[in-house]
DNA sequence: AATGAATGAGGATTCATTCAT
DNA sequence: CATGAATGAATCCTCATTCAT
């Protein structure tokens, strides 16, 4: 997936037209009007605009995993891992409050299949990644035990999303980064023994 | 906002056809030949697309206020009223796996400012009555109180979205009376004193 | 042409359509709209839309006869005959401006063969008129002579049309009435020997 | 206003279909067709059809400024003026004849705003360097006093219209350019002392 | 007389994409 | 690499008209 600097500058600016306007408004003409370029020439970077949303969903993949593994290097315990993981995607979201429109926007790309699979796939293995964090966690003796690692995933998941969306809604107005804190201290007294 | 028995068939098949295929399928075109008449006769019944998505939209905001309304007959308290409520939600999308596709996705209705202007003012209406439900189950000491009502919302809500949401990225395959019921109890015990 | 009172209620709200929006805006829709009555109804009193600018324009005819008849039975000489014309013209428009802005605009009538034709011969038969009330002056020694009998008219048709265009495109804003007595003492000076 | 030379294609294409069929006849369809090419091909050429008409009254605009113009370079006075201006505007029409059709039919545009205001210009714009003329001649002595430079100007700007609007009707059958010029010569004898 | 529902044709415009230059 | 011009299919929507009630 090494991209070009001119497709990474395609994927940016498209991200950034559907943070701000939908994905209705990605189109190859607002897309390469933005980017200051012919629509034709796009099509030299990339064969189609399923492909351009591929590497988009392609993106956010790598960053996830990115941060999963920036996490487990830290080599501390799952309750450390969460922490970090929750933080780090807040904090992401509050430098680059556009990625927060498509990252949790499933139904943006249930348009076509070969998208639509992508987002399966991620959301699950994403999902399973924490299931496997929350099981660790259990037998270390970290986290609850009286409430099975699936249900703990989805309510933290759950509320990492829900903390999002709310903000999103609002236009970015609330202070992520202090309300995912204090949503953090709250799940925390939630998830621990 | 009373609809004729036309008015409803559409924007049942406009539900159905987001689910199925996804809001860009939703054309008049496709939701015409679904019900079976002519694209000009869907005119006479919505004067615009938009508004049929606002139809949409309100229908929704009334089964959620009828939702809320029919818990508050029951005169129980706050833990049962969220149960009640919960359980519910969950019942409605296994008779209409069809609905989750669209109640729970902001997203599909960015695209027109009155459309997310509604999506925004209903969301935070839901989210304020279910504050308020929290407030008072603290005060009566049925709800806990180490963690601010606002928290605990947005895991409650946050937790049916993210069941909702995967089961229906895994196109309906889970069993999900059941699983809601799981989510359920895990709620119950970390919301409860 | 008897029209019944349904008929020319019809008529004259086309006429006023035509006025304030535009030919364009002549749709039955609208038409039946301004009336309050269904599209559908209006078919039960004319036939075609057609059918309905041709009743405009006979009754535009009928009211140049009308006019014309009247000039004639006042046994005044032409120069008489022409300035009740021209000025019984003038304060037909001030008094009903909105018929204004259908009676000189032939263009809007080019749109069918129909009416291309009808309006192609009142506008003959019209100018025919004048030309001969022109000619018994010539021979009666009160028009000029030096000057074709045609080209007199074609100046005090042309005059009085070009009056009312000015008026109409300035949206009716000037004095009609005194501007129309001006315009006509001028056309007296030339016309006259 | 500088018009690619498919610009100006489409322009001329459009001036024709408006003439030979009416305004309702132009459809981005029917034009495209004429010229041959996509309907979607038009929009890269002109942003809307509007667009289009406004290239339209536009070219008119410039023709009628030029013409004044060259009048002017002449350095004769205003009676050689108006003469000159007059019988170009003959032979314009004479050579282009689909013009006539949209040059003198302020209606076709008053569909839209933008379009009814330039008209509305135009027309002053054109009407007041004719007072003015006027009012050089009556000032120099050679053209008449008694009756005011307004009333002139609507008999002379009245008449080359009505010339034009009857040979139009008539489908161009008559010799315009012979009517035209024993027009002038009537013209030149009401109006001079 | 009038309505409500429907239709088929056509309106302007936008879409993703292609291709010669 | 990029452009300008083009395309065919699709978009939403409006038109005049019809017909059963």
């Amino acid at each position: 997936m090494d991209l070009t600097s001119r497709q990474m500058e395609i994927i940016q600016a498209a991200t950034q037209l559907i943070s701000e306007r939908s994905i209705q408004e990605l189109t190859i003409k607002n897309l390469s009007a933005r980017i200051g370029v012919t629509e034709a020439a796009l099509y030299r970077h990339f064969r189609s605009k399923v492909d351009i949303l591929v590497a988009i969903l392609e993106q956010f993949r790598e960053h996830g995993e990115v941060v999963r593994r920036e996490a487990l290097q830290r080599n501390a315990g799952p309750m450390e891992l969460l922490e970090f993981i929750f933080l780090t995607h807040v904090r992401t979201f509050v430098e680059k409050p556009y990625l927060a429109d498509v990252v949790f926007s499933e139904e943006i790309f249930q348009n076509e299949d070969r998208l639509a699979d992508m987002v399966r796939s991620m959301m699950q293995q994403n999902f399973d990644a924490f299931v496997g964090m929350m099981r660790q966690g259990q037998q270390a003796g970290s986290i609850r035990n009286d409430i099975a690692a699936v249900e703990l995933t989805t309510i933290f998941v759950g509320a990492l999303r829900m903390l999002i969306t709310r903000w999103r809604l609002q236009r970015f107005t609330d202070n992520l980064e202090h309300d995912g804190v204090s949503m953090w201290k709250a799940l925390q007294r939630i998830l621990s023994t």
